[in-house]
RNA sequence: GGCCCCGUAGCUCAGGGGAUAGAGCGACCGCCUCCUAAGCGGUAGGUCACAGGUUCGAAUCCUGUCGGGGCCGCCA
């Protein structure tokens, strides 16, 4: 139930009304005919700019269209009063009932009110994370995690089909590091003191690895070459790898449907249909590349590579895919799998990257116009990066001096609901800040804090009620006498619940899911106003003396509360009952 | 050199063709004997970086300039 696409109806219907009458043209364009909140409140419930939009192709002034359609919307009981105004506005007031009638919707929805079909069921595939199988997951990757499992859920909301993707990186050379590390961690393991050479991972987090080793191959590896235990060692590390990246993710509450494996492609013929596919298109070529412009690499060659004409599809500058040696490039693999989404039957790609990789964007999205013969769109989001803060000093974060912060250090410090919470009150392409005092902070001027509060309030006021005896289930509620919501600031606050309907459908158009959250803190500042109010005018509690009174302003106040539910359910955030 | 992101109130940020540009913090003023104060109400504060352009209308779209950040190269 979105009241302003009802309204817009009614506004296309009306001036459709108009054209019959013959009091406009035939074949206007009404696709620009928008109904909005109009920005001051003072103006109206409502707004819409036909006037406007129509008065040009129509060759009519904008106030005459206004007035004619006036007359016509103010027929229809929603509508109160309808009134020109500014450039060519037409204000629109709703009848209370309107209102009331958004409580009852949301009542009867629960953490479905605002569901949306705008997606129609189209298929989605949100590829984050894909975090380096070498370690465990930081600070960058957890805001990637938390963006991406919230566009998911917010598509999903909004009527996609949504799949939740991760890329292990587990083909390139840094998996054989990995490998190499872990041996050395083996050794130890045995007895043996670790030479953890420059390039190797030094993290602990191997230990434990290389421990599971010994119980797995005793000594039998230690005297071996390289060449006898590197694939199993690699593979066993690659997996304990992906096991902790799953508990990191699960910490966080992210859970992936599918992981694809990088390893996977190469062997089966994958990398090499992909690239002959685009060869059957005239996109591989061999060729050389321009050197890059301005301060040139050292060592610098001019070389004939098998180059990718990404030029063809948007990018700047061809991409080799191959390297001089004949081995394929990390970008092979990478075409290969966006090739592999495409054919799996998606009809839009999302890649979820962090903002070092804004270079890549133009050629991952030349690959998949090419290989979808510019079917599939492919959006790239990139996510800035995140800086953290204690003690009021920036926390500077150095794999060597060990101060890395990990994602299980700031959910273990913050819990997964602040931390998800305070990263998602920035867009993505913005930089954050992570200020550990200041998220843990019991005080209105915290924004988790703030929205947590007006859902444990709503818990408290129905508590309150069943203390008084007084049945508050939705159904109940749902069926109070909501006429008696005729406060101003009670229908202030429907008319802010009213909202989320087509604010989930804004959010996921523009696949900003930051828009939930700061819709939530506006919901959570109505309702705290509405409960302030009633320290000076008890008229305006919700629990009251008569039942029926007390239900109408409850459900009221259960409207509110499964808003902010359902939205901070699309943020991934456990909405509380009480404060501690 | 090229490409991407950013520049909005003292600070942190929303708003991304539409009316007088918003919020929180900070500042200033007022408020707690009581029933809902981990507070509440109010005031001040802006050439939307700059210059052109498109439009009936630009903070928003286009071009350029300046300033901040990021990326480039057979490393994934």
């Amino acid at each position: 139930m979105n009241l302003f696409a009802e309204i817009r109806s009614l506004v296309v219907a009306s001036l459709d009304d108009m054209v019959a009458a013959g009091e406009l043209p035939a074949g206007l364009d009404t696709a620009n005919v928008a109904v909005e909140p109009p920005r001051d409140a003072a103006h109206g419930d409502m707004a819409t700019n036909a006037a406007m939009v129509l008065a040009k192709p129509a060759g009519m002034a904008p106030r005459a269209i206004a007035d004619a359609l006036a007359a016509r919307l103010v027929a229809d009981p929603r509508v109160v009063t309808a009134e020109a105004a500014g450039p060519g506005f037409l204000n629109l007031r709703l009848a209370p009932a309107v209102w009331q009638g958004v409580v009852r919707a949301a009542l009867g929805a629960g953490r479905d009110f605002g569901r949306s079909t705008l997606g129609q069921g189209a298929r989605v595939n949100v590829e984050f994370v894909s975090a380096n199988p070498t370690g465990p997951m930081h600070v960058g990757h957890t805001r990637g995690a938390v963006f991406g499992d919230a566009l998911a859920s917010l598509l999903d909301f909004a009527g996609y089909k949504v799949t939740r993707e991760y890329y292990i990186n587990d083909g390139g050379a840094q998996v054989d590091v990995l490998a190499r590390s872990a041996f050395e961690r083996y050794r130890e393991a045995n007895g043996l003191s670790p030479e953890i050479a420059e390039g190797l991972y030094p993290g602990d987090y191997l230990i434990p690895v290389g421990e599971a080793l010994k119980a797995k191959f005793g000594t039998r590896l230690l005297d071996q070459p390289e060449s006898v235990w590197l694939a199993d060692v690699r593979e066993f590390a690659t997996e304990a790898m992906m096991a902790m990246i799953r508990d990191d993710l699960a910490l966080l509450g992210v859970t992936m449907d599918v992981y694809s494996s990088e390893k996977a492609l190469y062997g089966t013929g994958k990398i090499e249909a992909a690239i002959e596919t685009l060869r059957g298109m005239d996109l591989i070529y061999e060729g050389t590349l321009e050197p890059p412009k301005g301060k040139l690499p050292e060592d610098w060659e001019e070389r004939e590579q098998t180059l990718f004409r990404s030029t063809a599809h948007g990018d700047d500058v061809d991409r080799p895919v191959k390297k001089s040696d004949g081995s394929w490039t990390y970008f092979a693999p990478d075409i290969a799998y966006h090739y592999d989404k495409v054919t799996r039957g998606f009809d839009q790609l999302i890649d979820i990257l962090g903002a070092d990789h804004g270079g890549y964007v133009k050629r991952l999205k030349a690959v998949v116009s090419a290989l979808s013969n510019g079917r599939v769109p492919l959006e790239v989001k990139l996510i800035q990066l995140v800086k953290l803060w204690k003690n009021g000093e920036p926390f500077k974060m150095s794999k060597r001096a060990g101060t890395f912060v990990t994602l299980r250090d700031v959910v273990e410090q913050a819990g997964a609901d602040v931390t998800r919470f305070v990263m998602l009150t920035r867009k993505n392409d913005a930089a954050l800040d992570f200020d550990f005092d200041k998220v843990l902070e019991q005080s209105k001027d915290n924004p988790v804090f703030y929205v947590q509060y007006a859902h444990a309030r709503v818990s408290s006021v129905l508590r309150k009620a069943a203390e008084a005896g007084i049945a508050t289930d939705d159904a109940t509620l749902a069926a109070a006498d909501l006429g008696r919501l005729d406060h101003e600031a009670e229908i202030g606050l429907a008319k802010k619940i009213a909202e989320w309907p087509r604010l989930v459908e804004i959010a996921a158009r523009g696949q900003e899911p930051h828009r939930v959250a700061f819709y939530l803190y506006e919901v959570a500042s109505d309702l705290h106003a509405l409960w302030n109010r009633g320290n000076e005018d008890t008229s305006l509690r919700f629990v009251q003396a008569d039942a029926a009174t007390s239900q109408a302003k409850i459900a009221l106040a259960r409207a509110a509360g499964v808003v902010i539910s359902a939205g901070l359910a699309i943020l991934g955030v456990t909405p509380v009952e009480e404060m501690r």
